[in-house]
DNA sequence: AGTTAAACCTGGTTGC
DNA sequence: TGCAACCAGGTTTAAC
């Protein structure tokens, strides 16, 4: 369900107000992709510093009771904290207090409200760190690829890492090699908007195409998040607000109808073991 | 080494 | 109406 913009959307809301907070308890319901890794009632107390974002992964950065010193923003899994994904079906909210749902296997009571993870499908996880490296939160860090906003990632780079790889581009955006963030419908959205067809091996795009794929990485990916986010089910912000991109949508899940650019029928095609809608008359392989 | 399938889980939609 | 089959925003792990 997330993608980077919807796991941006949440972290944006979630950080201002978890700042400064302190944890009262964490409950914990059906188990969900990964083991907490802590027993949870060892987080009393913890001090919650401001959420970060690395890929699709939340990073709440935490210090030990006592010390009335700010919890230093560390980089993620670098210090103590709790490692957050969303999974498929997986939403974050500050709860007003009410009856737990079916769905809600992880509440962190603070002291600035309840902080809960309501996910049907339980893709998703919460993971405990004391900072210590070579732990479950280092390895799920592992081997993430660039940021997409990150400056660093030019487009000589992109195409260099491109050059390097030969499976279908559609796949390696998915496996977040070259870049992180896109998920199924934005992967097919940047894809469409750089008029490459998404079974073209990644070494047969020159500079020019990958720059034009990494500048339309950044358009949807920068688009959605202005948007809210999409909706197409669970997501919801942590105001309980659905997202508005889906709306925006130029290929994905559009299979049947005309392309909105040039009016061929838009096809879907399964890739990578992921639906995908691309137009066969203006994308190009 | 690099790519592809299977697995995790629930619920909504589609089709017979 | 009932039930089976298929589909869904992700990622790890095991298998060719």
């Amino acid at each position: 369900m997330p993608e980077l913009p919807e796991v941006e959307v949440t972290r944006a809301a979630l950080a201002p107000t978890l700042a400064g907070a302190s944890v009262l308890l964490l409950r914990l319901g059906k188990p969900l992709r990964w083991p907490l890794g802590c027993p949870p009632q060892a987080l009393a107390g913890w001090r919650l510093g401001a959420m970060q974002r690395r890929a699709k992964y939340l990073w709440l950065p935490m210090a030990p009771p006592g010390s009335a010193d700010a919890v230093d923003a560390t980089v993620p899994g670098a210090g103590p904290g709790l490692l957050w994904h969303l999974g498929m079906s997986g939403a974050l909210q500050i709860a007003p207090d009410g009856p737990t749902g079916a769905h809600d296997h992880v509440e962190l009571h603070t002291t600035a409200g309840l902080l809960r993870l309501t996910d049907p499908r339980r893709f998703g996880a919460v993971v405990w760190t004391d900072g210590t490296p070579g732990g479950a939160v280092d390895r799920l860090l592992a081997g993430l690829g660039p940021e997409p906003f990150d400056a660093a990632l030019t487009p000589q780079r992109f195409h260099a890492a491109l050059a390097a790889k030969r499976t279908p581009v559609k796949a390696a955006l998915l496996a977040g090699d070259l870049v992180v963030g896109a998920g199924n419908i934005y992967a097919c959205e940047a894809l469409f908007i750089a008029g490459i067809h998404p079974a073209t091996p990644c070494r047969r795009l020159g500079p020019a195409r990958a720059q034009r794929l990494l500048a339309a990485v950044r358009q949807v990916l920068g688009a959605a998040i202005a948007a809210g986010g999409s909706t197409l089910r669970d997501y919801r912000d942590p105001h309980g607000s659905a997202g508005a991109y889906q709306a925006q949508r130029l290929v994905y899940d559009r299979e049947g109808l005309p392309c909105t650019r040039c009016g061929t029928t838009v096809r879907r095609r399964v890739m990578a073991q992921r639906s995908t809608y691309f137009c066969p008359g203006c994308q190009h392989g």
